[in-house]
DNA sequence: GAGGAGATCGTCT
DNA sequence: GACGATCTCCTCT
């Protein structure tokens, strides 16, 4: 169990949330996706530390969802989420990005949820200097799931972190806020099963990637 | 504000 | 060699 610290943000002092059990998402990835509203992301960088409330995921269920990458068998680049749940599956994409995804499911079974907006709440200041655009108002800083990594200095380097371990760079936490109001869309992007509401937004949260379809 | 196109490169076939 | 879970810039309305 992981002790309570104090993080710096905004000049202000934050307790430091506590991280998510690994059987949290030893579930569904379309209960891991909604449930994960709300909760923060927590990364460190040298002595700062920057967090962000989770406003907008994604589910994708493994072998039975054809816009997932794992419908089409493991990989070099896949196996994490066809590892043990609670670890970072982080790729690159379109020559430019990195995006972030949590494994789900037991060992074995692929799944994951993709983290597509993040609402900053301590660091806004890194995450501008990190998107090089301090003029940008913060609701662009981390609306979509590059952008979401660019400001929190993600990249593969980040792969098979284990998300569920306080100690690491990189984790996931709770601070016990009331769960928000969760609204199901369709996910962005994909080619593929696009009819299925596997997209999961906090319901009129001004950083979510897209407002409305 | 909305829509289109180019950039860019890792991964897979 | 083709494709892609994206972003930003530019143009048009």
């Amino acid at each position: 169990m992981a002790a309570e610290r104090c993080i710096e943000g905004h000049g202000d002092l934050v307790k430091s949330p506590l991280a998510l059990p690994q059987e949290f998402f030893d579930r569904d990835p379309r209960r891991v996706a909604r449930d994960l509203l709300g909760k923060l992301l927590v990364r460190r960088i040298g002595r700062q530390t920057l967090s962000a409330r989770i406003v907008e995921t994604e589910a994708y269920l493994g072998k039975n969802d054809p816009a997932a990458h794992s419908a089409s068998g493991r990989t070099p680049r896949n196996a994490v989420i066809f590892g043990p749940p609670g670890f970072a599956y982080v790729y690159f994409i379109y020559g430019n990005h990195y995006c972030l995804n949590v494994s789900c499911l037991p060992d074995g079974e692929p799944g994951g949820v993709l983290f597509r907006a993040v609402e900053p709440v301590t660091g806004l200041t890194w995450m501008a200097r990190n998107r090089a655009l301090p003029q940008v108002p913060a609701h662009h800083l981390t609306n979509g799931p590059g952008k979401l990594t660019q400001a929190l200095s993600i990249t593969r380097a980040d792969n098979g972190t284990n998300l569920t371990d306080p100690t690491q760079s990189l984790y996931l936490g709770s601070d016990n806020l009331p769960k928000p109001l969760v609204q199901t869309t369709p996910r962005i992007g994909i080619s593929k099963a696009v009819a299925r509401k596997l997209r999961y937004v906090v319901a009129g949260n001004p950083f979510v990637s897209r407002r409305s379809f």
